[in-house]
DNA sequence: CGAATGCCATTTGTATACAATAAGCTGCCC
DNA sequence: GGGCAGCTTATTGTATACAAATGGCATTCG
């Protein structure tokens, strides 16, 4: 993507997953143009895929307004999300190469030294983690899987909640690292896709205590 | 979407699915412009969105061509697609309504009625069956899940060779239909999945079938 | 003769002006 | 006072002109 756009659709994205855009509120085309610094013609590109990507919806008369989503429907994408990862998993364990093993080892021993420090390291934990996951989904070797996973994985309030992980769920993730390496260590897809499938929903459970903290912290800041 | 814009859309879209234009030919803005008499913006909008769903892919320097799709492709398509409609017939199940089930029955019976005739009415059977589908898609009442199968169901390749599936093949996704509808009505999720995927992998194997048939006859046709 | 380089043609990206459409408001009529 | 009509304003859609970037070709130099 070209300079401008490219500006116009972090901009954005990142002022959605911040919460300086509020969940709901209407977005001005022209608006984001002049917070970005470009035209309207790259802001309209970049709310296009972002619409896509159902960062943003439209009401009947075109104009545009930033996801709003319930507990319900971060379930919703958690399933789905459980789901494409396990059959990412599962074709994973047999395409994984012997370098990419390697990676998945080294990102997994990183991300488990982000937690054992005295004070762990969360974002480097989730840096790693990201990679972990990248990894897997490459081995998967299925684009449109990619693209969908995409779609699931990169939620607003998914990435705004993920520093509320505590610790015990972080050192539970590692371990299922271990064990979906063991798994791909003896080209058991079936076992992958469990493991993942596992791993998943955990994620889901600790995110949804995590969101509806985040909901009462943020109903009380309004009676405030 | 506004006139000129789905215009534009729904051209290229046809053009792409109907072969006007071949796989792997490149697209040029402009020229498209003036095939749907239009400017370049909305046609640029569509693009975007028909880069999305995997119709056109661009290279490393921002050039459109249309996608070209491999068995292997397919095949991964097919694969993503028994996954996503075996889950929405599993939501399906217990959430479909009573009405639902009753229009289901209707496309169904119709369906039959279109291949029972002496003259085999196929563009109604397949009408009458992508209703079918988008009722249960409805009752599975997930936004999310409604856009990805959306990719990977309209592919070029799938609508192109739709009409080789032969008699039996339609008398048999019938009769899957007809178990859908049992499973439904016990509410039994996990059949209604297992049901769903087998439905979806016959049609695979037909359409594998006619697509290397239909490949060989183009190379033949390239050849003469 | 082959490879690298610079120029020209082609194509896409961005900005901006204008058109179309929808929302909100004001004032009128019942 | 309530609701509807018409106007005004806000917002998005489209066209077009121009800028930037890319690819291909020809020429030149080793």
């Amino acid at each position: 993507m070209s300079r401008a756009s490219e500006r116009a659709y972090n901009n954005i994205r990142s002022m959605i997953l911040s919460g300086e855009l509020q969940p709901g509120s209407q977005i001005r085309e022209e608006a984001l143009a002049e917070l970005c610094g470009v035209s309207r013609t790259p802001v309209r590109d970049s709310l296009r895929r972002l619409e896509a990507e159902m960062f943003i919806r439209r009401n009947d008369s075109q104009r545009s307004f930033v996801a709003d989503w319930s507990l319900d429907d971060l379930e919703d994408a958690f399933q789905l999300r459980a789901m494409l990862e396990a059959h990412a998993a599962k074709r994973a364990a047999s395409r994984v190469t012997r370098e990419q093993l390697g990676l998945l080892r080294f990102h997994n021993a990183q991300l488990k030294q982000a937690i054992e420090m005295p004070n762990p390291d969360v974002p480097k934990f989730l840096d790693h983690n990201r990679h972990f996951h990248a990894i897997i989904l490459a081995a998967a070797a299925s684009e449109r899987l990619t693209n969908m996973l995409a779609q699931v994985t990169e939620q607003p309030v998914v990435l705004r909640t993920a520093r509320h992980y505590d610790l015990e769920n972080l050192r539970r993730s590692h371990h299922d690292h271990d064990e979906l390496l063991i798994a791909f260590d003896k080209r058991d897809g079936e076992w992958a896709a469990a493991v993942m499938t596992g791993h998943i929903r955990r994620a889901f459970h600790a995110y949804a205590e995590a969101h509806s903290t985040d909901t009462e912290i943020r109903k009380s800041n309004l009676a405030a």
